[in-house]
DNA sequence: CGGCATCCACCGTGATACTG
DNA sequence: CAGTATCACGGTGGATGCCG
């Protein structure tokens, strides 16, 4: 017999499979991406370089400790620069740099896969959830 | 003066901003990529056909829950196909769609290029965090 | 103006157990 | 084999209040 429950090595392996994920540079893309205001960010900084504030108003629903965090894991990973100039008051300037501006294209490709197969995407679910009312059946609550 | 609170105002930005993103196709796409497995799952995929129970050994961490879940919603959004063979046991087969084929295309684009861009990242990380250790403040711990 | 620390609420995620 | 239902936990994001 094994040494192990199979939840023990369920469990083993999902510990094992998480490091791999995080060591994963697409997963680790992915996770960035996925940052709710990532995105919105690196578009809002693709048309050139903004304040703090600027930001806070194009990114309308942002609290400001997202819009610090975002920003801080941007400019850690090299994407964004961060120029602070001392006067009075205090005026902070973050703009792209060329690695960020290469995120921000495949961001324009996502953003071009989107629209393009978007209404493809709707009538699938359109679909599925017909179908699901006519069986009875629950299933997905219309999203997530 | 304004009938609102500054929080007030904001609260209702945010509302209204919410109720934007979730229009937008590209930020729908970026929500159904950064469900954690998704990604993974369209990969598995993307070689052939599968089986639930495959799946479960290819994705090694996942629950039972998280695998249906993940395949519903997918299968909702028209990216992959669910096919049920009524023999005994029960057997059902995934496979990509068109679209999901379309789909797994534009996740190779994001993973070409964060492995072709992943060294800088790392070493820009690197620098900030060799930066903000000598100045003494503690900054971000490590990563998120 | 820009930023950080603290506290708190929510929900996505996973474990567990049961069904056809 | 292929799920579904229930529960519990932890991390993430928001609100608030204080510094430079």
């Amino acid at each position: 017999m094994p040494t192990m429950t199979a939840a023990q090595r369920r469990e083993q392996a999902r510990v094992e499979y998480d490091a791999f994920l995080r060591s994963c540079p697409t997963n680790q893309l992915l996770g960035r991406l996925s940052d709710k205001w990532v995105g919105l960010a690196v578009a809002a900084l693709s048309t050139g370089s903004l304040r703090y504030s600027d930001l806070a108003r194009k990114l309308a629903g942002i609290s400001p400790k997202m819009l610090t965090q975002t920003l801080r894991a941007l400019e850690r990973d090299g994407l964004v620069t961060r120029t602070v100039t001392p006067s009075v008051p205090v005026r902070v300037d973050y703009a792209l740099t060329p690695l960020g501006t290469g995120l921000a294209d495949l961001l324009k490709a996502v953003k071009r896969w989107a629209e393009t197969h978007f209404d493809e995407v709707r009538e699938a679910r359109e679909r599925y959830d017909a179908d699901s009312d006519t069986d009875g059946t629950a299933a997905v609550p219309a999203d997530r």
